[in-house]
Parts: structure tokens; C-alpha cells; sequence
DNA sequence: ACTCCTTTAGACCACCCCGGTCAACAAGAA
DNA sequence: TTCTTGTTGACCGGGGTGGTCTAAAGGAGT
């Protein structure tokens, strides 16, 4: 493993990158070791040559990819705007961004969590649980409620935002997967996801006193 | 094929719901038929005496679902309510209330609705299309656009709604999937449902005069 | 009791893919 | 030349695949 790390970027790139998304698309169990190797261009050998095995590869990908994850994401959001659709603004746009750069980390990522980590080392565990800490506070921490109308509930408000950005995420994921979109797109996205956020400051906050 | 049309209710029900779940989580290429007959309490050699192979079985769950998403869902939409959010959740509860009644038709359909069907028979690629169709119609026909108010683009908080949809129901998914729901509490689940669909409404439509 | 037909189970087939090993070899340094 | 390091892919035992087939069980008619 410490021959891994002193490989050229090049190649190293090539091999977190074949295996980060053959186990994101079938899971650890049925992810092949084979397919990993093939889509890399290297030697069945040379894979259990820098790694001992399947599953400390395996792990290797999950720090690495939490350590993105939390370096390059989540400790970039501007916790002190406390507008909540200005912060999801930001928080969308920079997932995005993320994404962009590193999307096989990204569904790495996306489908480690919803896998059960019984059998993670505790090392990874804490690294995990305390990025979990992190994205929570994004979302609540220090968000101003009085911003929004009073007519009605103001958690509901709260939670129907949420499940829209869900929604829209969703559907961006199924069209990046069927290719209707290309990444090079992700501007025009996020312009029209913003008009979407304004749609919802409208009609879900106070209005303006001028 | 007629042979399994002639078998008591309970074992065919056994069969099929074995068979929907395993093709719902595996994909067809990776479903396993000795998965199947294993869970269904059937030896390995009545499956290939009712169906002449695992492609054939595949084929009459697929015909078998679409007639059930048509009969017990599709049909019983009403049509004639013209505010989108009513009917919304007319369409919502009835989706829940057969989700409730054959929960390994669904799964089995929504997953089949995102595989590709290049290899299907011609006649099942028409009903499929038929079942899209009206669900086309579901959300978009003879809807009361006037009823959006004004200030902002209606065409935006009908697809807010539709992301919303989309993001309320994965949410419910995802927790069902991990059990932290039992069916039998849809119904509050509806309930909470119908609220966030209210709120809309005060948000979204323009001010009653009364 | 015997026959005949239908229904049933699961051992078995050839095949494919798995994670992991290892002998052989290539490249370069000393 | 020799030693070290990097590299390959054939190969291993194990296990799962879709599908077949034998042999037995069940039931109806006589």
C-alpha cells in the first residue's frame, strides 16, 4: 500500500478511479477485482501487489474519498449565512462542483452511505460519523427561521425546501446517467436551480418591507 | 405457461412475489433462479416446467405488472379534478394504497421502468408506452393553471411540486428499505403527506377571496 | 393391484467468474 | 553479471449460473 502511494499520479489516478467506480456501481460483494484491473490497464498482480486484498483496497477508497469529501466540501461551506436557501445555494453549488471534479469519488461516496459499515475499522468509523456531524450542521446550524412567513408552519417550509433539493438532485442523476446531460452543462444547471431557489424565497419567506 | 395459470392462488402468488423481488433487487441478468425457487419453497425443476426459461418468466412478470400498475392504478385516477395538487394527492395515496397491496409488483416496476427494453417483445413495449401515456396524462392533462398565483412563473411551481414529490417519496423509500417504517403506519404517512401538500397550496395558489 | 399420466424434487451438467497466488520475466542499478 | 524491484497473466480451488433429466410420488381409472 505504501507502493500505491509512491506511484506516479497518473496511474494512481487510473487505478482509485476503475475501482472507486466498479464498487460504486455493485457494491462490495459483487464488485470484481478483475473488471478493476481491466478498466485500469494494469496486471491482475500488481492490484494485491499494492494492496493486500479486496477489502483493504476497500478501505483505502473510503478514506480517501471521505477525506475529499471533507476537505474539499464540507469545510468549505460559509456556515455564517444564515439565509437558508442562500446557504443551500451554496451548498448545492459546491456539491456540484465536487462532483465535477471528482465524480467517481463523489458516487463512491454517495453509495458508501447508504451501506452499512458494521464491518469498517474504527478509524474510519469516527472519520465517517464526523463528517455526518458536519454535513448535519450545514443544513441547521445557525439557520435565521424568522425569514420565513408566519401562516404557516415554518418546519414545514423547512422540510419541503429539502425534499425539492432531493427531488432535483435526483432527477439530475438519472439524466447524467442516461446521458441527456453533460457535465460541461453544470452551469446552466445551476442557473436554473437558483431560479428555482428564488422561486421558493418568494413564496415561502416574509415579504420584503421596503 | 398454462401449465402455471392452473395452480392454486397461493403457490402462484408465491412463485411471482419470489420472482418480482428477486428480478426488483438483482436486475435481470443477475437474478438467480435457484435464488428464486429457494425462497419460493419450489424445486428447481417446476420453474423450468412452468416457464420455458428464465427469459420467458421475465417477460410474464413484466406483462403481469404493467396489467396491475393499469388496472388497480392508472384507471382509477380521477381525471376530472383540475387542481394539480388534489389530484396529486389522489394519485399519491392510490400509488401508496397499491404499493400497500402488492409492494413486490411495485418494486419490481419501478426498477424495470429504468432498465432498458430494447429486448422486450413488441407487444409488451406497447403496453408499456400505453402505461406512460396515461401516466403523461395523470399529471399534465386538463390541469387549472390559473389556480398558480401570479407574481412568479406557474411553469416553476409545477415542477417545484413534482421535485417535491419526487423528494418526499424517496425519503419514504429509503426508510422503508431500512425498516424504519412499517406499512401499516401509511396512513399517518398520508396524513403528514396531505399537510405538506396544504402548505402548497396557501404558498403556491393565489389568495381565496372570500 | 396395475397402468398411465401429471407433478415434483434436486442431483447434475458444462460453463463462467471469483479473489488470490506464483512462476516467469523485464528493467535498471550496482 | 547479479541483485532488486516492478510487472504480467496463467492458474488454482471454490462457488454460482441457467437449464436438463432421472427417478420417484401422486392420483385417477379400471
Amino acid at each position: 500500500m505504501k507502493k500505491f502511494q509512491e506511484l506516479d499520479e497518473e496511474k494512481k489516478s487510473r487505478i482509485l478511479e476503475a475501482a472507486l467506480l466498479e464498487f460504486a456501481e455493485e457494491g462490495y460483494e459483487k464488485a470484481s477485482t478483475n473488471n478493476i484491473v481491466k478498466q485500469a490497464g494494469i496486471g491482475k498482480g500488481m492490484l494485491f501487489y499494492y494492496f493486500k486484498n479486496k477489502k483493504q483496497l476497500y478501505h483505502y477508497l473510503v478514506e480517501y474519498s471521505l477525506t475529499i469529501m471533507q476537505e474539499e466540501y464540507m469545510s468549505e461551506i460559509d456556515i455564517s449565512e444564515t439565509d437558508f436557501i442562500e446557504r443551500m445555494k451554496e451548498v448545492t453549488r459546491l456539491k456540484w462542483e465536487v462532483y465535477v471534479k471528482h465524480p467517481a469519488v463523489f458516487r463512491f461516496a454517495s453509495t458508501f452511505f447508504l451501506s452499512d459499515m458494521d464491518e469498517l475499522p474504527e478509524r474510519l468509523k469516527e472519520q465517517y460519523a464526523s463528517l455526518q456531524e458536519n454535513g448535519y450542521a450545514l443544513i441547521y446550524k445557525d439557520i435565521d427561521y424568522t425569514l420565513f412567513r408566519e401562516d404557516v408552519s415554518s418546519e414545514k417550509l423547512f422540510q419541503i425546501i429539502q425534499y425539492f433539493l432531493g427531488g432535483y438532485e435526483e432527477r439530475l442523476r438519472i439524466e447524467l446517467k442516461q446521458q441527456l446531460i453533460q457535465l460541461s452543462d453544470f452551469d446552466s444547471y445551476v442557473k436554473e436551480f437558483f431560479e428555482y431557489l428564488d422561486v421558493l424565497k418568494v413564496t415561502f419567506y416574509k415579504e420584503e418591507r421596503q
